[in-house]
DNA sequence: AAGTGGTCTAGACCACTAG
DNA sequence: TAGTGGTCTAGACCACTTC
């Protein structure tokens, strides 16, 4: 039989489950879908674009792929939320000489708000001066500071944002920008130096000025990869070290 | 029509595609298919494996996320070789000021036979005192210094393995395992570290002592996991970074 | 024109989850 | 038992490469 192409998803061009694909993430990105949400069945979403339930099957695969969406057997497919194990450690690379990962207490030492400078624009894609809100973490790990976090996030994406509301968070910072605004981080975008500690940088890790540091610049990117997070971090790698893994898992 | 279990593939219990995957990987990982290698066309392995062509083209898309195979469309499918522009940097983080990744310039300084001490022996899976392979290299980016390797590789794996083979590579030493000794490696492991540079490792790298450096581990893997190089590397980063990406890529 | 991988369909049955 | 995603099949047609 031949397949007159569907009228549901017109502008041809690219493959059909690209549409189906672009359809499902403009629908998280809008909100239509949220975090936790169940989407249609995947029978429901083939007859609705007027497609093969297969095509749909790869659009799908695609964005559980990119971490966007989640299957449960049996259940149903899901938005993925950023309050799972699974996702809570996904973005979190420090690990202790063990090779393990602990869940790391947060104390934020500094909330407010101000005026994009240079590198807070251009990492963030925003037209300089525009108003950001700016808060300083300490992250420490079995009761010592080790991570010393500088975020930047464009005020206008997150309205009403208090420090009230940001440090009574019981979660991950992205699962409340999840959350709360809607805003889905997806991927990550990190530079790593190593640095020498001096000032107050120094105090708050308490380590000597001159110990070395290892530096992240890091952007957060939700949907269409437009950046929602620039965050500068400096990390005590004397007791632990930022872990990465390159290439897929195994089988065989 | 029923799907009695095809008798080429005969332990159950796991998806058929997870089969013709392992079986794919093995035929690799013994060197049946060679770097650059065309394998049977998909139709063919799916007439031997006795399934259908979709559950071919499931196992082939697996190994080609996983970066094992290479799809040419109208061509074949190939096993990839790292010896093309696509795998070269793939395992090479270190990037400029603005963002670009350059070509380095090798110089090994070292080439020594010796026993594994304790770290070489725990990363490389081998008892100690296993005959491994010493090599210093320093790597140059725009005429500067920028990295020093220092690598162990088990002796028993790269048999014959000289200095003179190994200068004389113009390619990478990832392609020299490849191409050399049909082992391809998939998957690296890193740790990384901040550290101050003292010693030997200062005057290489022409930085003064109590410089920042950033120390890698890394841990390279072939199939099954399999480690096959240890390799400590420092890196100047006054003018570079080491790059890092998380999430799979966009388009929508 | 012939052969390759790339897309898409339609439908069967299995495995898991819930009421 | 009913409904979900997971696996597998068989075959059509398209796009690209090569001769």
């Amino acid at each position: 039989m031949p397949s007159p192409r569907p009228a549901a998803l017109s502008p041809p061009g690219r493959p059909l489950y690209e549409e189906v694909r672009a359809h499902l993430t403009e629908g998280i990105a809008e909100g239509r879908w949220k975090a936790g949400d169940a989407l249609p069945t995947e029978s429901a979403l083939a007859a609705r674009f007027g497609v093969a339930i297969g095509t749909v099957r790869k659009a799908v695969d695609a964005l559980v792929a990119q971490g966007a969406l989640l299957r449960r057997q049996g259940k149903g497919t899901y938005v993925a939320a950023h309050d799972d194990r699974r996702l809570m450690f996904h973005f979190f690379h420090i690990v202790g000489a063990g090779g393990e990962k602990a869940q790391p207490e947060v104390r934020t030492v500094r909330f407010e708000r101000g005026r994009a400078d240079a590198a807070e624009a251009a990492a963030l894609g925003l037209p300089r001066d525009e108003r950001v809100i700016r808060i300083r973490n300490v992250l420490s790990l079995a009761s010592r500071p080790v991570i010393l976090d500088d975020i930047a996030i464009p005020a206008a994406l997150f309205p009403g944002l208090t420090e009230r509301i940001f440090t009574g968070r019981d979660n991950t910072i992205y699962h409340l920008y999840q959350s709360r605004y809607g805003i889905n981080v997806l991927r990550t975008d990190e530079h790593l130096r190593a640095v020498l500690a001096a000032g107050d940088m120094a105090q708050l890790l308490q380590v000597a000025p001159g110990a070395p540091l290892l530096e992240i610049r890091r952007v957060a990117l939700t949907f269409r990869d437009r950046p929602v997070e620039y965050r500068l971090s400096r990390v005590n790698t004397a007791a632990h070290a930022y872990h990465n893994t390159f290439g897929k898992g195994e089988a065989a």
